[in-house]
DNA sequence: AGCACGCCGACT
DNA sequence: GTCGGCGTGCTC
């Protein structure tokens, strides 16, 4: 029953005819079937999350599946069948995985045969699957839900291609640009020579990353092993894409993106999981591709929310990847312009390593940052047409004179608090719930979006001032303004909806929300960057809020020329601000540091760990009441949360001491078992790490 | 989740 | 006696 998988040479619409009777063909019950002689028994892998809560099930191998149920192919069974008059009848039909083969059971009752093997390709190695039994047990999720986000689905046709024959490994790279980092020949070296260093890399502004990061893949591909690369996004793939190919050649590699199609997509995972390619670069599924004797784990830009899967059990690139270094003793390389609280952590735990440049390298090539509150005097009638401070103007003149583009950070619409004080920037809130207050038409009276209290006399609660300002000015409408403050100057934008790739090195304008700012061609860099309503960065009511703003500010600022070639970095925004004081300097590493000792001080992640359960007020009740918390456990709340689909919702935080994060990730698991046992009706949705704690 | 088995009250 | 209430437990 093995058709589809078959390496045999058939034509593609055979393959599709095959492929379409294989789903509409009702699988044999196999009921009185030989079964294997071999290993009878096998162990599968249900793909149905909540209700099997992680367990194996058994199956006998029928006699006609003993060569193709190997361990880590795909099978169906059926699952939940009931007996009628004696006989088992029935039972739906899952997919899975066979996750080994027995001699013998340990299940007492009689095995059901497996209904199918789907196809003979080996997908769940056992290193992905040791993975995936880590990552659940980490994120309190059930290992099904980590498989479907870890193994792509299967396309019949590219499984019936065979994968090229791999490559034979490159040499060791020259250093290149990791020349001026001080530790970071010695870094690739280690790698070149089969060790395995961690390194938390804060990377030098301009152009130069994608090809250290080729080198670091490359030296570690000279010493025989794998190594695997996640970006953020689809622009940051193909620029390391690009620098790969440029030092390897093709062939050497393969990008995952994710608009390339089921097709593609599976293809390229397939060359990996075959063994005929050892590097590999995309997203965030990329985390799981099953590279061979992996040798390093490259994280780009860990700070980036993209990192973090939107579904369940919300696995973060970052954890994943150090999971999966320590399990198969792999490099780590978790670089950025920016530096990640865990990153810090990491260094100041002695775990990894910080790979930075020092002093005077970052002086020559950081462009020059200045700070410049929005209050200060629009001295000049063209500045203040553009709502511009006049410091912010002049530097975009400077910049234009001299034949550059000028790149315009706007904080994205809906990014920020909706109104805040107008003197001191204090984001509005409301009096009964600390929910944000909105103006639903022009003229209107305030109200809260959370909880809908009208607010007739609202003043700042921290300055007292009654003034109030508006939303911050999305793109199109800066772009307009800014046009008519340099006329016959290009404005172009670019955003969420509409990305540009690249602007000329000309004089012009470049309006962008942060994550779309376009490249210079040529490499050389924008002339200037005003980072405009920096105030609406660093007051949103979330813990990660100045790391945030931060993190945005050096990825528009890394893309300015060097201050000896007049680059100049003008952000808006309170200059005592600290992560202002980290831009002026350049410091994203002595950010993170402090950042790291303020939570540590708090009790806040990443140095405690922390846990959100929400849902309904009985069922958040429900699960507090049974869980079993480790020693030093604190429960946070519940407290009330806006409204879901109308229904009420609280929130409780879990938060353990460091050390303790595996032993609230098992006791949440323990008590969602718990209650699906007790079967108490409502869901709880429970999130280990959450992202928005405020 | 479904869907069986199981141990106590009012019916033909 | 026995039909059926849904509490409890299982699904290989």
């Amino acid at each position: 029953m093995s058709s589809t998988g078959e390496n045999g040479a058939a034509e593609p619409e055979q393959l599709a005819f095959i492929r379409e009777t294989v789903r509409r063909a009702k699988p044999r019950t196999w009921r009185g079937a030989k079964r294997a002689e071999h290993l009878p028994v096998a162990r599968v892998v249900v793909d149905k999350g909540v209700l099997t809560i992680d367990k194996f099930f058994d199956y006998e191998v029928p006699a006609a599946m003993a060569e193709d149920a190997k361990p880590g192919v795909r099978v169906r069974v059926r699952f939940g069948a009931r007996v009628v008059r004696g006989q088992r009848e029935g039972g739906e039909l899952h997919d899975g995985f066979i996750v080994a083969r027995l001699e013998k059971s340990d299940f007492p009752g009689p095995l059901a045969p497996l209904a199918q093997v789907l196809s003979p390709e080996p997908v769940l190695t056992p290193q992905l699957l040791q993975l995936c039994r880590t990552v659940a047990d980490r994120y309190a999720g059930t290992l099904a839900d980590v498989l479907q986000l870890a193994v792509p689905p299967r396309h019949a046709k590219a499984e019936a291609e065979p994968s090229p024959p791999p490559r034979p490994r490159p040499p060791a790279p020259a250093p290149g640009g990791w020349q001026r980092y001080p530790a970071g020949p010695d870094f690739l070296a280690a790698l070149a020579g089969g060790g395995a260093p961690r390194a938390v890399w804060a990377a030098l502004p301009g152009p130069g990353w994608p090809y250290e990061i080729a080198r670091a893949v490359a030296s570690t591909l000279s010493s025989g092993r794998g190594a695997l690369v996640v970006l953020p996004d689809g622009r940051s793939v193909a620029r390391v894409d690009q620098a790969l190919t440029e030092l390897l050649g093709e062939g050497m590699h393969v990008a995952l993106e994710a608009d390339l199609g089921p097709r593609e997509r599976y293809r390229r995972w397939l060359a990996v999981s075959r063994g005929s390619v050892h590097a590999v670069v995309g997203t965030r599924a990329t985390m799981f591709a099953p590279v061979r004797d992996l040798g390093l784990v490259v994280v780009w830009s860990d700070g980036d929310n993209s990192h973090s899967d939107p579904r369940a059990p919300h696995p973060h690139v970052r954890e994943v990847a150090l999971l999966r270094a320590a399990e198969e003793g792999a490099a780590v390389l978790l670089g950025g312009h920016a530096v990640t609280v865990e990153g810090a952590q990491l260094v100041s735990t002695g775990w990894a390593r910080p790979l930075v440049a020092d002093r005077e390298t970052v002086r020559q090539v950081a462009p020059r940052a200045r700070t410049v509150t929005d209050q200060d005097q629009h001295r000049d009638a063209a500045a203040q047409a553009a709502r511009l401070p006049s410091v912010a103007w002049e530097a975009a003149r400077e910049a234009l004179a001299a034949g550059h583009p000028v790149l315009i950070q706007v904080p994205r619409r809906g990014y920020v608090p909706r109104l805040a004080c107008g003197r001191c920037r204090t984001p509005a809130r409301c009096r009964r719930c600390e929910g944000p207050l909105e103006a639903p038409s022009a003229d209107a009276s305030l109200c809260c979006a959370w909880c809908g209290e009208a607010e007739n006399d609202w003043h700042c609660a921290e300055c007292g001032s009654f003034r109030l300002r508006a939303q911050v000015v999305g793109a199109r409408r800066t772009a307009e303004e800014l046009g008519k403050a340099f006329p016959r100057i290009p404005v172009r934008t670019s955003g969420r909806d509409a990305v540009l790739a690249t602007v000329p090195d000309e004089p012009s304008l470049v309006i962008s929300t942060p994550g779309a700012e376009p490249l210079v061609e040529g490499g050389s860099g924008y002339g200037a960057a005003l980072l405009l309503d920096g105030w609406a960065l660093l007051s949103r009511p979330d813990l990660r809020a100045g790391e945030e703003a931060l993190r945005l500010w050096l990825a528009a600022a890394a893309l300015v020329r060097p201050s000896a070639e007049g680059g100049t970095v003008v952000v808006v925004a309170e200059p005592s601000a600290r992560p202002v004081q980290a831009l002026v300097r350049w410091d994203p590493l002595g950010h993170a540091g402090l950042e790291r000792d303020e939570r540590a001080q708090l009790h806040f992640p990443p140095v405690s760990r922390m846990a959100s359960v929400s849902g309904s007020p009985a069922a958040v009740a429900d699960l507090l009441g049974l869980i079993r918390l480790p020693e030093g456990a604190d429960v946070l709340g519940p407290v009330p949360v806006p409204a879901l689909r109308g229904q009420e919702q609280e929130r409780a935080l879990l938060r353990v001491p460091p050390g303790q994060g595996a032993a609230l990730a098992a006791a949440l698991k323990a008590a969602q078992i718990a209650r699906i046992a007790l079967r108490t009706p409502e869901a709880v949705r429970v999130r280990v790490d959450p992202t928005d704690i405020g």
